[in-house]
DNA sequence: TATTGTTATACTCTATAACTATA
DNA sequence: TATAGTTATAGAGTATAACAATA
């Protein structure tokens, strides 16, 4: 019998189910929580990419968000516009350009997170302190899921 | 001192930061496994939301999704022209139109769920027994932080 | 007269193709 | 000749405003 066999493959499916569907329905109301409208989100996102990764190139910067280069020129000019990130020459290649968050950038990310840390503070607020452990020790098994291999 | 009355406001910020951070990169994860290339994620959305709630109008459905009516014209009538969804009159007022899922429609949705499972399944595998238990418990506490209120 | 749905039109964001400058 | 970035242009997707049908 080669039931046995198939178990990995398909094990716990009403946990990955249920697993999913949360994580999906609570990414979707933290989303809701940026309030900034200046900035859209991909503009958002090229600047925590930035802030995250340190001085890139446009070419490398459109690599990171997935979105091809003349997309990238708009978005790192309106973030320019802003104040928000820096362009310097290449040191040593005059065709490539070095974008880098500035510390109004940096501001305006500890912003957002901070705006939305206080919304999931004021939920956790509402669990017991059984359930609020039992986030504290899921929240590095999720990371894992998301980002291992 | 009145420290004590400012923590219920402040409680846990370092588990919400990091809470938030996992759910919204294995958010991301999960949304990347939609390999649906038919259909935009504003398509999905809608014959999700009318899955889960049943026959809509077109206002219903367009509030509903937070899009305007004119928007929700050209997403109702692609998920028709793909026999996604039917247009059936409404039975006293007949300016108003009631959309639902088709066979067709309900058996894409099962799909697209089933390609997600099968990948967070897949995840689910690389973690201990322990690990795994974790998760269980966790999931219905996501819910309820992302739904409840 | 108010409401439901639709059409007309404009705007935003992104992509592909063509171009400029540097290597 | 190849590569990094930019500009020109077109295609999705959404919104506001104006319109038609029905209540």
């Amino acid at each position: 019998m080669s039931y046995a066999n198939d178990v990995p493959t398909t094990l716990d499916p009403a946990l990955a189910s249920a697993l999913r569907m949360s994580v999906m329905r609570l990414g979707r109301r933290l989303r809701q929580q940026r309030t900034d409208d200046r900035l859209t989100p991909s503009q958002i996102a090229a600047l925590t990419t930035l802030d995250r990764h340190g001085a890139l190139t446009l070419a490398g910067l459109a690599a990171a968000e997935h979105v091809q280069p003349p997309s990238m020129v708009r978005i790192s000019a309106a973030l320019e516009d802003l104040g928000l990130v820096t362009r310097t020459p290449h040191p040593t290649d005059r065709r490539q350009v070095l974008f880098a968050v500035t510390p109004a950038g940096a501001r305006l990310l500890t912003e957002d997170r901070k705006r939305r840390d206080a919304w999931l503070c004021q939920r956790l607020k509402g669990l017991t302190p059984e359930e609020t452990e039992a986030l504290r020790i899921a929240a590095p098994i999720l990371d894992r899921l998301a980002t291992e291999r």
